[in-house]
This record gives structure tokens, C-alpha cells and sequence, in this order.
RNA sequence: GGGCCCGUAGCUCAGCCGGUAGAGCAGCGGCCUUUUAAGCCGUUGGUCGUGAGUUCAAAUCUCACCGGGCUCACCA
């Protein structure tokens, strides 16, 4: 753990409010109460309360016999009424209990009182109706938890003065969490997006597979990659920008589906779009064509939209999206409208139709030149086997039947290797070990990769992956 | 990298045709034994992002820089 800043380089009203709140802790020390406790035990979350007023009574109803509850949480909101006072506490889904404490208990008064927006308390006793016909725990006893020192932003539940620093909440993603409970849900969704895809796969048959992320070659995709250096070998190895290789290394040994959920680095800009850590899905499967992965794609993306958004029908940043198969098909010289060929089909594609690609389109059939790994067209050799899915003008998937004639990859890395001599900074190197694999033999393969990140905004409906990421990557912070 | 916008109290903001700072909430001190994200009274807290310039005087005008946002470009 590192050490923090002293009190002294902050401001003066937020010094003295800290100081205010370690001094506290300190009295609650020195009587015997220890501000940072752990021998509490909810019976349950706050989210598992009854919820039906309707059947509750009210305070003068309770009697022995009435349940009694032991919970927990964060102290976002007093209510003070002389004697009285109502506690809003908060549970781990966001959810609200407010809790009642008479002057008559006067242990749990007390404390009360001591308390801190932003602590955490324990508290046990049965629930009622208040006047107001609202769920309220009367508290027969209660106690702190956790002694909270820094001050909260504002008052976390008042509206108008949410805090707005998107730079703040970037870097401190626990504080976003703690003021806007509901961007939590952004990663419960995630969470079940990454389980739905691994499930998908594991039910097909794949193998999910763990392949290095420190290489000593740069390749499977066109990216710039992060340099760093190992000290006992003393050489310099790059952060991966793809799994591709290792997974054909792995298909080339015999595992004939494989699949990685993984990490992936590129140096490269950020914007709303691109973050330098991301995360994607590639998945190799033997003797499939990139035909066949057209079919596995759309019944992917159709279960994790029902899954997740209970349809297929989604809304997107106002945008309406289908994601019911079957999804558009078509080539990118066809979407073009022109004849053209190599790059410049590439670039006339990226200018004018990508943007309009909204409902889910594969482009297929990608010019040779930017596909240095894809297994060229039977026909057309001056195309490959390969599509591109994309959706609200945005890349979601990469796929292609994968190249396996090493004489043809050895071809493809010797112009990857003199585009890059040439100043393309982006050109993978020479890997040597991949065509020597492939040289053993690799079956015919199709294979595809899938951002994760903008798979998640699409389905959570979040316009930047910095919402979908917890811990976006910024400049560091100076304060 | 280009364009536009922003940076004032812990948070959200006002003040910006120049005269060295205000509000709400939070904090602190009081009052109130069923409140609604309470109410009432009082109060602490800011070298106004940094630096330079113009001026008798700069939060306010000018320039540079730093940080952030949006947008365009680049980018598989």
C-alpha cells in the first residue's frame, strides 16, 4: 500500500473536515469503540428485505414476535427530528433502508449522533409503516462499521448537484460507484455478456485457452504495440495486440476449437471508441469455413441481446438496431459500387460506406493487401475469405478463413516486414516459429475476433468505452 | 494534430461591460420524538488552474502554458 498524501496539501475546508472526522474516530477509540470493526453479521442485504408495506404495522404495532433484521451499509442521508432521526442507509445494489432511532434507546441515540455521511453501520430490529406509509427499521441497537474520513461529493442524493467531473470519476471509479449506484449495473451486465459468451463457446465444444501476453514478436493484427523489457533474459518484449497466432499455434496442435478471452494492448489514440486496454474474444474452429461463422455470429449476438436486453430489438443512442438474424450480407467491392481493388477499395469503403452501415451488415471479401493472414478467395485471388460485422457504422467483428499455406504466410510476412521497413508502423513482424508451425500443418480453419468493450456499450447502451471499461486509462492525476 | 467550450469553497454553480468573492448542499454549533431524499437559526471554509502582460486596480481584459470535455482528422 502506498502512502498517502499528507493532510496538508489539501485545501483548508476539506482538511478541516477531515480532521474533524479522524478526531472521531479517534474519541470512538479511546471509549472502547472501534471504528473500523468486522465482528458485525447481517442476517440479510438489504436488497433481500420485505418490500410490501402494505402488511407491515406501524411502530406501536411491533411486538416481541415481529421479525427482526440484522443489516448493513453506507450512511448517505440523515433525516434529523430532535429525538428522533431517520437514517438513509444504502445496500450493495443501490438499494435504500431507512432506519429510525429514538432518544428512548439511547445506546443506539448515540451513536447515531456520531455518525458521518458516508460510514458504515450495522444495525438490528424488526421493520414497520411510518406515518407515511414508508418501510422504515426501527433500530434496537446500532453501531459503526467504518469510520468514513474523506467527505462524500455533495450530498449523494440530492439531485442538481450530482458531481460532474467526468475526469474524477475516470480515475476514481469507487466514488463514481458510491454516487451513481446505478453505473454499477453498466458492469453487472458486462459480467453476464463475458459469462454469456463463454458459455456459448464452452457449449459448442471449444476449449478456452490462456496464450502469453509478453511477446517477442509483434503480429495478428496491424497496431502499434506496447514495448517493455524483460530484466533476466535481457530482452525487450511487446504487450500483445492480438491472440490470433498462439490460438493457430494451438489449432496446428490439435485443439480444434479454441477460444480466449483476453486483454489485448495497443499504443495507440484514445477516444470514444478505443481505449489502449481492451478486451476481445477470438475463436478458431477447424474445418469451418468464414461462412460458417457468419451463422455462429448472429446466434451469438442474438442470445446476449436477449439475454441481457430481453430482445433483439434494441435501442442504441436513439439509434433502433435488429440484431435478429439474419444479418445483411455483402461484399465490400458491391457496398463500394466500384470496381476498385487493394487499398484503394479499403479506403473508399472506410470514407464513404462505413459510416453507413447501421443495422448489421457483414462486408466480405476484403482486397489481399490488408488481410496479410486471411486465406485467399479460390476465385478471386486478389480477395480473401474474410468479413468484417458491422453495426451503427462501427466495427464489431473480424473473421476470416485462415491462411494455412505457409508458403503464401511466408509471402504475406515478407511484405508485412518491407511495408514496415517502408515506415508502416503498424505492419507485424516475421514470426518465424508461425510458419514453421504452419509448415507442420494447420487444418483449414476459420477463425474471428469480437470487441468485448463495444460489444458491452452496444447491448448497455453507453455511448463511450470508457463507461464500459472500470478503469479507463487517463493521465495520471497530479492533485 | 485542427476547431469549439470549460477550469471560482469538499460537490454543483453564480459573479466576468475591471474596484481583490457569493448561493445551495456538505461541514461545525444550536432547535425539533414519524421525516422524504426534511424544516428552522447561526457559522467555518476560497492566494478564483498556473505563469506573464495591460491597468492606479484583474476572478473579470490579453497572451502562453497545464488539465478536462465535445467535435473533426488519423487510426483495423
Amino acid at each position: 500500500m502506498s502512502i498517502g498524501k499528507p493532510m496538508s496539501t489539501e485545501s483548508s475546508d476539506l482538511e478541516g473536515q477531515m480532521k474533524a472526522r479522524t478526531e472521531a474516530a479517534e474519541s470512538l477509540r479511546s471509549r472502547g469503540v472501534n471504528p473500523y470493526a468486522n465482528d458485525f453479521r447481517v442476517t440479510h442485504q438489504i436488497a433481500e428485505l420485505p418490500v410490501d408495506v402494505s402488511v407491515m404495522t406501524g411502530e406501536d404495532g411491533l411486538t416481541a414476535e415481529s421479525p427482526r433484521y440484522a443489516i448493513a451499509g453506507r450512511l448517505v442521508q440523515v433525516n434529523e427530528m430532535g429525538k428522533a432521526r431517520f437514517l438513509f442507509v444504502r445496500g450493495d445494489r443501490g438499494e435504500m433502508l431507512q432506519l429510525y432511532v429514538k432518544a428512548d434507546n439511547a445506546d443506539a441515540f448515540a451513536a447515531a449522533k456520531e455518525l458521518g455521511l458516508g460510514d458504515f453501520l450495522g444495525a438490528e430490529g424488526p421493520l414497520f409503516k411510518t406515518r407515511k406509509e414508508k418501510r422504515a427499521l426501527k433500530c434496537e441497537s446500532l453501531r459503526i462499521l467504518t469510520k468514513s474520513i474523506r467527505p462524500l461529493p455533495g450530498k449523494v442524493l440530492q439531485e442538481g448537484s450530482d458531481v460532474t467531473d467526468v475526469g474524477l470519476l475516470y480515475r476514481q471509479r469507487y466514488l463514481d460507484f458510491i454516487v451513481h449506484p446505478d453505473k454499477v449495473e453498466i458492469f453487472r451486465k458486462r459480467a453476464r455478456i463475458v459469462s454469456g459468451i463463454r458459455s456459448f463457446f464452452d457449449g459448442l465444444g471449444y476449449v478456452e485457452c490462456e496464450t502469453r501476453m509478453l511477446l517477442s514478436t509483434n503480429g495478428g493484427a496491424a497496431a502499434r504495440p506496447f514495448k517493455t523489457h524483460h530484466n533476466a533474459l535481457d530482452i525487450d518484449l511487446f504487450l500483445r495486440i492480438a491472440t490470433e497466432l498462439d490460438l493457430k499455434r494451438l489449432i496446428t496442435g490439435g485443439i480444434d476449437r479454441v477460444y480466449e478471452i483476453g486483454r489485448l494492448f495497443r499504443n495507440e489514440g484514445m477516444d470514444r471508441t478505443h481505449n489502449p486496454e481492451f478486451t476481445t474474444i477470438e475463436f478458431y474452429h477447424a474445418y469451418a469455413t468464414y461462412e460458417d461463422l457468419m451463422t455462429l455470429t448472429e446466434q451469438l449476438f442474438e442470445k446476449l441481446a436477449v439475454d441481457v436486453c430481453g430482445s433483439t430489438e434494441i435501442d442504441y443512442q436513439g439509434q433502433a438496431i435488429s440484431l435478429k438474424a439474419p444479418f445483411r450480407r455483402a461484399t465490400m467491392q458491391e457496398l463500394v459500387g466500384e470496381p476498385l481493388t487493394g487499398k484503394a477499395l479499403v479506403a473508399a469503403f472506410e470514407q464513404r460506406v462505413e459510416k453507413t452501415l447501421i443495422q448489421p451488415t457483414f462486408v466480405t471479401q476484403h482486397p489481399i493487401e490488408t488481410s496479410p493472414l486471411a486465406r485467399k478467395n479460390d476465385k478471386d485471388p486478389r480477395f480473401t475469405d474474410r468479413f468484417e460485422l458491422f453495426i451503427n457504422g462501427r466495427e464489431y467483428a473480424n473473421a476470416f478463413s485462415e491462411l494455412n499455406d505457409p508458403v503464401d504466410q511466408r509471402a504475406r510476412f515478407a511484405s508485412q516486414v518491407s511495408a514496415k521497413a517502408g515506415g508502416d508502423e503498424e505492419a507485424m513482424d516475421y514470426d518465424e516459429d508461425f510458419c514453421r508451425a504452419l509448415e507442420y500443418g494447420m487444418p483449414p480453419t476459420a477463425g474471428e475476433g469480437i470487441g468485448i468493450d463495444r460489444l458491452v456499450m452496444l447491448l448497455t447502451n453507453q455511448a463511450s468505452i470508457r463507461d464500459v471499461i472500470l478503469f479507463p486509462q487517463m493521465r495520471p492525476d497530479e492533485t
